[in-house]
DNA sequence: GTTGAAATTTATACAAG
DNA sequence: CTTGTATAAATTTCAAC
């Protein structure tokens, strides 16, 4: 990763879709340098995916919420159990595996406040490797988008 | 949002880079068609932009990390004060303002352990709107980045 | 709202520096 | 590793349904 990879990775990151062509003008090579370097990104695993960031209200989710779990017993099926029935459940946007009070927190998202109930007593508290957890209210959410590369630690 | 707007933002969210005439042809319309729903789609604000998912190691950002934070004050200016602090921080990924035990939770992402341990006591631990604050480290995350909308509520 | 076709712009491969 | 060029493919507009 040079300071042109940087720049790439940069600008895709702010704009998922920009044309190769202004990606080239923009960081200063010609358009094909510029498609060898994104093919290079994307093969070496540097780029992981483009996705479109969807509004959640538009997609019936206007409730979120951090569930913090702490499981039964703190063995690698537990946890690997866990994480693959949570996998299925459309309303997990993200888990977390973490050190902590809690071992896995969870960042889901429903349609309601009765909805995210249902979802707590109905799906997490029914599953055997949950033992308690506790929920926060999401009031609002703030996304970087755009991820510099961090110094080296010198 | 009928189906076709659906079909159109499911595949978007799992590649955005999917090219106008692919995604038409997925969902069954002519190429116009789609491309005047997906104008229409980001218009009205379902389809909010478009971003490159980077690695958050080639980015030197190998340690992880859920801050809970709880603030001095719970007023509006304490809120709007740190908010405001914490977005030109860019070991911040997410910043979310929540009900319960903490007031604000920050998703970090830095080099190291030593740095991590340096951005909360020399960044954080000196905002003066701070009064103490809880980390976990995160070991694994996992990412839904294709949700689908939910069913209405009946 | 949707379409097909024309005109424009872009992506892509590749030979060469 | 980078570039310019040639070819193929896609985007975009728009008149008409």
């Amino acid at each position: 990763m040079d300071e042109l990879d940087a720049a790439i990775v940069r600008l895709l990151q702010s704009d998922a879709r920009l044309s190769n062509r202004e990606l080239a003008r923009r960081i200063g090579v010609a358009p094909s340098t510029c498609l060898e370097r994104v093919r290079l990104l994307r093969k070496h695993g540097v780029i992981r995916g483009f996705h479109a960031d969807v509004d959640l209200d538009a997609l019936r989710r206007e409730v979120q919420a951090l569930v913090t779990v702490r499981l039964r017993k703190h063995s690698r099926p537990s946890y690997e159990a866990l994480k693959g029935t949570v996998s299925s459940w459309p309303e997990v946007l993200t888990l977390f595996v973490v050190s902590g009070d809690g071992d896995i927190v969870l960042h889901v998202a429903v349609q309601s406040p009765e909805r995210l109930h249902a979802f707590l007593v109905d799906r997490l508290a029914t599953r055997p490797e949950v033992d308690r957890f506790e929920t926060s209210l999401i009031f609002q959410r703030v996304h970087n988008r755009v991820l510099d590369q961090l110094p080296e630690v010198s």
